[in-house]
DNA sequence: ATGTAAAAATGACCGCGGTCAATAATAAAT
DNA sequence: ATTTATTATTGACCGCGGTCATTTTTACAT
C-alpha cells in the first residue's frame, strides 16, 4: 500500500511555490524561469519537476488559484439585474486574464482538461464560472427559448473573443468591457 | 537605397519551405524541428532564421496558407440558407483546425495580428473569414437587429469554443458539428 | 578585370525546459 | 540497532529554438 506523503515533500513543494510566487511578483508571469525558482527555493532542478510535471503544470496551478479567488469575490455578489451589472461583476477576471499575453496563452492552453483524470485548476475554473453564470441566467433569465448552460456556454465563448481582440492590433479600439457588452445585449437580449 | 532581392533568397526561401512542407507532410506540424528542415533544405541553421522570424513565422505561412485554400473552397458555395448549410460550409476548416492541438494553439496564437503594420497569414485568413460570413449574413439574413459583422463576430466566436471543446476531455460527448450548429442557431435564430 | 559595399549564408554558441541514472533520506520490518 | 524497501533529491546531460560575429557571395561602379 501507498505510504504517506512526507514532510519533506510539503516543504519543498511549499518552497517552490512560493518562490515562483515572489519571481512572478516582482517580474511577472512571462519572465519566470524554472532556474530562477530553483535557486531561490534552494532545490536542485531535477527536484521542480518532481513536484510540477512541466513549467506549465506550475503556471496551471499558480494562475488558476488566483482566478478562483476573482470567483470567489464574484460569488459574493448578488445576481446581476442588468447586461452592464453582468459585465461589471466579470470585468475583474478579464483584466486579469489579459494582464499579460503569456497568461491569456496559459489560460486557453488549460481551459479544457486534456483527460478527464486530471482537471486542471485553470479548467476547473472554467467549469466553476459556468456554473456560476448559468446560475445567474436561471435566477434572473434573460431570454428563455435556450438553456441556461447554452447561455453560459455563449457568454464564456464571447469573453474568451472580447479578451482576444484585446491582443490584436487590429480590433482594440474599443475596450474589452464595452465590447463584452455589446457581445452579451446581442446573445442574451436578441431583438431587444 | 535598397538593392533588389537576389534569386539565390527566392531559391533559398523556397527550399526551406519545400522541406518543411515534407516533414509536415509525414509527420505533422508537432513533429516540425528546425534542425529537420535546414538539414533537408541544405542550409544552415542561422540561414533559417533570416528568412523567418522564428519557428511561429514559418508556422504561420504555412497554416495561412492552408486556411486560405480552404477560404477558397468556401467562398465557391452559394450563400447557405439554412443554418445547417452553414456549418457544412465551415466544417472543412474547422477540420483542419483541429487535426493536431499544435495546430490549433499556433492559430489562436496568430488570430490577432500583434502589430498592425504585420498582419500575418492567419490573421489575415481571419479577417478574410469574418467578411465572407458578414456577406452571407447580409446577403439572406437570419435576424436582423444587430449588423451582419457583428454576427459574424460572433460565428467565429462559437467556432472556436467548438474547436476548443474538442480538445477537452469533459466536453467532448457531442461532435463539433453538431456543437456549432446548437451555437449558431441560438445565436442567428433567438427564439426560434 | 578589379575594387567595393551591401546582402546572404555560416556554424559555434547560448538559454532554458526537461530527463534520468545515481544518491540520499525516510519509514517500516526484523 | 540493523536491514530493507520506498520515496525524495541531485546535477550532469540532452534537445531544440534562437543569436551573432565572421565569412562568402552577389551586384554594381570604375
Amino acid at each position: 500500500m501507498a505510504r504517506a506523503i512526507q514532510q519533506r515533500t510539503l516543504k519543498t513543494r511549499a518552497k517552490l511555490l512560493d518562490a515562483a510566487q515572489a519571481v512572478i511578483s516582482e517580474n511577472g508571469y512571462d519572465a519566470l524561469r524554472v532556474e530562477e525558482v530553483v535557486l531561490r527555493a534552494g532545490v536542485a532542478k531535477g527536484t521542480f519537476f518532481s513536484h510540477f510535471k512541466d513549467k506549465d503544470a506550475l503556471m496551471d496551478q499558480l494562475i488558476g488559484k488566483e482566478i478562483d479567488q476573482l470567483l470567489d469575490q464574484i460569488e459574493t455578489r448578488s445576481t446581476p439585474e442588468t447586461i452592464a451589472e453582468m459585465v461589471d461583476a466579470l470585468m475583474p477576471m478579464m483584466d486579469f486574464m489579459t494582464c499579460e499575453r503569456y497568461v491569456f496563452d496559459v489560460i486557453l492552453r488549460h481551459s479544457g482538461a486534456a483527460a478527464n483524470s486530471d482537471i486542471g485548476p485553470i479548467a476547473m475554473t472554467f467549469e466553476r464560472h459556468a456554473e456560476v453564470v448559468s446560475k445567474w441566467l436561471a435566477d434572473k433569465p434573460f431570454r428563455t427559448d435556450i438553456s441556461p448552460d447554452l447561455q453560459a456556454e455563449g457568454v464564456q465563448a464571447f469573453e474568451i473573443q472580447a479578451i482576444s481582440l484585446v491582443f490584436c492590433a487590429l480590433h482594440n479600439a474599443i475596450s474589452p468591457r464595452e465590447r463584452l457588452e455589446t457581445y452579451l445585449t446581442a446573445w442574451l437580449m436578441p431583438g431587444r
